[in-house]
DNA sequence: AATGAATGAGGGTTCATTCAT
DNA sequence: GATGAATGAACCCTCATTCAT
């Protein structure tokens, strides 16, 4: 009989082999994409036998989904302060959005590869992955329209079609931090591009004069 | 020797065959994404045989760029129009803009769920089919950007860094062409959602009494 | 109904494009070896259709076959002259091999890599291939063996084993004759090397001041 | 960690089933020819998985190239003896000779078929097999040339161009072996014709009272 | 629990041969 | 008769998954 102590030992063993199993994922599926990478080369980057791989993970597909979920929770974690303390005014609407990119991105930039790879590639392996994808951009796009909602509401903001709009702004964003991780914007500091976007969103192209 | 007859008429044949190669292929890709589709299901889809396959396309990954660069002729074409016809102030602009997108959507309608399967799984194949899609995207944004410069040296447009908004505004159109493809926004009309876009990039979601 | 005028020359047509393909298949099969010989290569070598090729032979086998039978005729009628005048005396017999061998050497000289090729690889095709090449080395070891049977009964060679012998002698002369055209033997003309030869099978190794 | 016991023995069990598809490929590859015989004959004569074959070899040309050169060693080793005890005058020469070929013959003997279809295919497959054949052939030029330039200056050979006299010598050694392994030498012993060509090679086929 | 050798179904590709024009 | 596009049976090889150790 094990006692609890070994139990435990070997519980965290196992977690934390599981861990190294998803890191060596997340480095190949990086390097290789989903499409090319092998199980094979899975467990030659986290130093296991081939065996040990399907002691983990049913396949190839259920790995890239674990990685996919810790990822997304990051997501959310890194939005989760966004609905603490509203705004009171335009400008400290404005402010507080560009803080809370600017936060977003922090955490999000340590992965960013991995980030890219997930969210370009998961649509394409599964309805399922999809939707998970999907579900996280809809999210954003919840907490982006409640704001947007008592922007208006409380009249800093132009009426208009919240949940066309919200998905628009959150379409910005993940638009331009692919163009970003992807070097498309090779010109810009981050903080650039993230107070143009805001100024964007916020005043759009109209010039003042024309109104 | 063939008579020239002969020889037009085998021309023909032979690229009719092609076409009808790469429209199965467009069938099955849609149906399965690019990974799940093997060129047994193609030559299948084409009622030919499977060494038919081979005169006509290298290997699978051939036929997959056949595909899309027939696709991103027809994008190509669809914007060329815009071009042409410069506003001369921001009500005629905004309406300008209407019109070109509501034109370049109807051509693009027609094959929408392959557009939005090129697009999702093209730079998940190949770096080389990737630099192609967003050679596509690049196109689009100097497009916009010269109108958006232009607009500015008008002076109704306000003054802003146009490599950053133009790349925000092709983002926006890209997303949300996605979004309403992949039938995330069931409630909309299409040119409701065009409509609340352009008011969008045009006034932002700032309020005017605010400003 | 055809004259017989034009049935004549369709005969010769048809007789000139055979022997056409057999040229560019001896061509081709020269260049990469039958193994590596696809009848693409072949029909292409002699600029007519593919389908051309089938109703002149029923496949690569065939060809080869036929190639390597003009080839063997060649053989058996450069040998031919062998027969003719009975040398008299030890040293007319020298003579008589020395001038049969370069006169037989002369003709196969011609296509010699073809010659190499077809020797070389007809036994890996076919045990009836095979057969054929045998059957030729026989041919020979026959012409051989019956100069040295009435050599040994002129009183002017050494008696021995005469099948064992020619087959040796037949031996000798494939080998180098081998040798030779595959550029083993690049120190010597040809003429050097006939006469050693010769010198080799009349006299042997041992000394005269031996025996 | 695996122990040294258990890695040792894991390495033989390699060890034993590359010999065992080795033994297999050999079987295959006598009864069939390079040609016609396929990696899937090759794993179903070992009692193995089609996959376990590209284990152990990339492709068939490797394993027919590690048969050959399992055989070519084995030739090495069978006439590496005969460069030991100088023969000290002609009838010793000619005794050693006849001791040496019937000593390697023996060795030979036992894969006789393979040996055959080895030295008579290789070089069809590849120039590189080529080569490798024809070193193992000038190999024994070269120890044959040694003898012979050694009895030469020792006086008890007739003095001879001693490159083309030992390529010959090698020829006749090779060619008869062929032809008894090929069956065509059905009415003689391995001795008789081992005596006759070595007799023909000392005395040649010249009478004495005709010098 | 960990391993890595063994497996074989499955897919891509070739190329001899057929056949409609 | 000549053509060359079309064909699909082979065949090679990969790689996810299993399993004996």
């Amino acid at each position: 009989m094990l006692s609890e102590l070994r139990k435990t030992r070997n519980q965290q063993r196992t977690e934390r082999r599981r861990q190294a199993l998803l890191d060596a994922a997340g480095k190949v599926f990086t390097r290789q994409g989903f499409l090319r990478t092998l199980v094979s080369d899975i467990v030659a980057e986290a130093h296991v036998g081939q065996g040990t791989f399907y002691r983990y993970f049913p396949d190839k597909r259920a790995i890239f989904e674990a990685l996919l979920d810790r990822f997304l929770a990051n997501v959310f974690e890194a939005f989760a302060g966004m609905t603490a303390n509203p705004p009171q005014d335009q400008d400290e609407y404005r402010e507080a959005s560009i803080a809370a990119i600017r936060q977003a991105t922090e955490i999000l930039d340590r992965d960013r590869d991995l980030a890219l790879l997930l969210l370009r590639e998961a649509p394409t392996v599964d309805s399922e992955l999809e939707d998970k994808v999907s579900s996280v951009y809809s999210a954003l796009v919840t907490i982006a329209r409640s704001f947007l909602d008592r922007a208006i509401k409380e009249g800093f903001a132009r009426p208009c079609n919240t949940e066309l709009v919200s998905e628009a702004i959150v379409g910005i964003g993940a638009w331009m931090a692919n163009a970003w991780w992807a070097g498309r914007l090779p010109d810009f500091s981050k903080d650039q591009v993230i107070e143009q976007l805001v100024d964007f969103a916020f005043f759009g192209i109209g010039s003042a004069n024309n109104s």
